[in-house]
DNA sequence: ATATAAACACCCCTATCGGGACACTTAATA
DNA sequence: TATTAAGTGTCCCGATAGGGGTGTTTATAT
């Protein structure tokens, strides 16, 4: 009912996990302590370094917020520099996305 | 047992789900087929659009596959422009942090 | 070399989350 | 304008993940 995770999307998270690890060894924190700045408990912290994909995403934020990285996330999937999508217009862009016929959508 | 989440790591999950959306409308997928390409369910796409905290890391990462942009959550908090943790060298990096006294880090 | 705390690996329990269903609203086509 | 499917809100139930504990390994500061 849920199906396995893609490759690159594993590799990503794990990527991320071990990036997390790295800032933190970079900033001399400890994972108790990074855990409590957190405001998460110690298992958390290791799981999320681990890169469990299971881990809600505010956790990871809440590591890039004591590293001062927030911004990072919020600009993620920054629209400008989302060049696919920009094929439309934003400003026509429609608010409910509606297929000719049993399509299901395009790419 | 779970401190609040700061605003601004509320903040930007929020805007990371609405950029989502935009993404997705911009691409004229609907939430039903996104929900389908991710193997999500219908509610969890809404739930990560709408910015919700405890949305599983994997569901986002997977959304990001989805519209070709899993890179940029690789290089979320890439080491190479980490410029504050690099203070330290990456040669020396202590695979485990001490702290001289009690203290339990530091920024 | 030694002491010690960081990191790691389990386990259990319970709060919580994802999936699915239903009803309703409303925007986009014909 | 009428049609109809996309989007939204809410609820329930079963699955499971986070918190916290215990025990072990091992890197680092003395």
């Amino acid at each position: 009912m849920e199906p396995p995770v893609p490759l690159p999307v594993e590799q990503a998270i794990r990527k991320l996990g071990s990036d997390i690890s790295l800032a933190r060894r970079r900033r001399h924190i400890s994972q108790a302590s990074l855990a409590e700045r957190m405001g998460a408990s110690l298992s958390t912290v290791r799981r999320m370094e681990k890169g469990d994909l299971r881990v809600p995403i505010h956790f990871f934020a809440r590591a890039l917020h004591v590293f001062g990285e927030i911004q990072s996330l919020e600009n993620l999937l920054d629209t400008a520099k989302d060049d696919i999508g920009l094929t439309l217009m934003d400003e026509n862009l429609p608010k409910r996305v509606r297929s000719k016929a049993g399509t299901s959508g395009a790419l």
